[in-house]
DNA sequence: CGAAACGTCATGTTGCCGCAATGTGTCGCA
DNA sequence: TGCGACACATTGCGGCAACATGACGTTTCG
């Protein structure tokens, strides 16, 4: 799961960030509008949580310019501006929902992951493969009925193979899924990755193989 | 626009019909947990308004139950029960929207509008010929249901191809689409790769043939 | 402070890709 | 019609880049 927080005061954006990665998501960080601009069309986002006052202009004046390039990000609006009218016109500037500060983080978890339920982006809460089945919005897997605890970085990339199980996952694409785009890695970590995860897979029987292409990426496949 | 409100209480009910209906809607209304699976897979709803108190049961119940028949209708849940932790269980029931009670009229409008504001979400560009498909976003080819795998150049080769299906290829523009204008080759590489991807296509009994023509190019067409 | 996780390096292995040698059909020309 | 030139077809092979995997040092987190 990759996030864009879009939010100037740095100490609620390192809040949400560390929050959001506790929880197996990776959150990339733009404090103007600008930067924001840029980074959107870069990076494949799930969703954006975007704050209204920016020191370049208002966050809503950014949704229309999302929806131009890629139609279909959620957008979580989360600002102090919490009074009825502004709700009301952050939702119909196209925000896909609103959540006013002073706000629980849990339930900015609980609408990140209603929204992102949504059908444009046609996400199943768990995904079955073989004996292996993994809840999205719980990030958890198992094997049959038994847990199989994965390491943050391993789980992010039998997350974003199993959202397309059965089908080619472009190792670009795996890279912006695990690292964000902050982190530039240079060397075969991925392969790293896809070593450790490919053995406990097989230690834990799951019945999935990751294939690789040369040149392309990675499958997940049933075991035959 | 067409809805369903799921509600008990008469006058909440109505009051709501009569608002949405002043703003050209259509909203139907079901009392009851049961009431409502009935009438849900015969009108085409665009949004559901969800009561969580009802007679027969807690309205989340009903979401789970929807998501089966036709998953991608949106559900609003509007009920008192608007405690922090039920808005977070409201939401990984998974509505698509939760208020609580009392709201404003103009807020439920407005979160409507986001919920359904739902651009078509476009198809990744396929083409198709014979029994043999080809997903461009994807890079990934497929025999009918089965997939085709193919090394990067042969890949770039039968995309080329496929983007002019029936049509003829000149030789340089196939030169141009696999081999960047940067790498100069001077050997008949590109004939390899047009005779290794012949011997798979045939092989996999794809339905398609790679034509050549003596001193202009190639072609792919549908077997006869 | 210890253990797990992560990124990097080094080494072994695989298989693509470009090349060239050879085969096959087509066309021009006398 | 016969012959040779040419364009394309096919196949084997070697170089090399991409991948696989285990080891190691550093970082992160409880």
């Amino acid at each position: 799961m990759r996030l864009l927080v879009v939010e100037d005061e740095p100490e609620m954006a390192l809040a949400l960030q560390s929050a959001l990665r506790r929880h197996d998501m990776i959150a990339d960080h733009a404090d103007t509008l600008a930067a924001a601009m840029e980074m959107i069309p870069l990076g494949s986002y799930d969703a954006i949580i975007l704050d209204r006052g920016l020191p370049d202009g208002d966050g809503l004046s950014l949704i229309p310019r999302i929806r131009q390039c890629r139609a279909s990000i959620p957008v979580i609006v989360l600002t102090a501006r919490g009074r009825l009218a502004e709700r009301i016109s952050g939702l119909d500037s196209g925000a896909d929902d609103y959540l006013a500060k002073p706000f629980a983080f849990e339930e900015l978890l609980a609408r990140l992951r209603a929204v992102m339920r949504r059908p444009d982006h046609l996400r199943p809460m768990a995904v079955k493969l073989g004996r292996l089945s993994l809840d999205l919005d719980h990030r958890e897997a198992r094997v049959e009925n038994m847990r199989f605890d994965l390491p943050r970085r391993e789980l992010l990339v039998l997350e974003a193979l199993m959202r397309r199980a059965g089908r080619m996952v472009p190792r670009e694409i795996l890279m912006e899924a695990v690292f964000g785009m902050s982190d530039e890695v240079q060397s075969n970590t991925l392969d790293s990755h896809i070593s450790r995860l490919r053995r406990k897979l097989a230690d834990a029987d799951a019945g999935v193989t990751i294939n690789g292409v040369r040149g392309v990426g990675y499958m997940l496949m049933e075991q035959i």
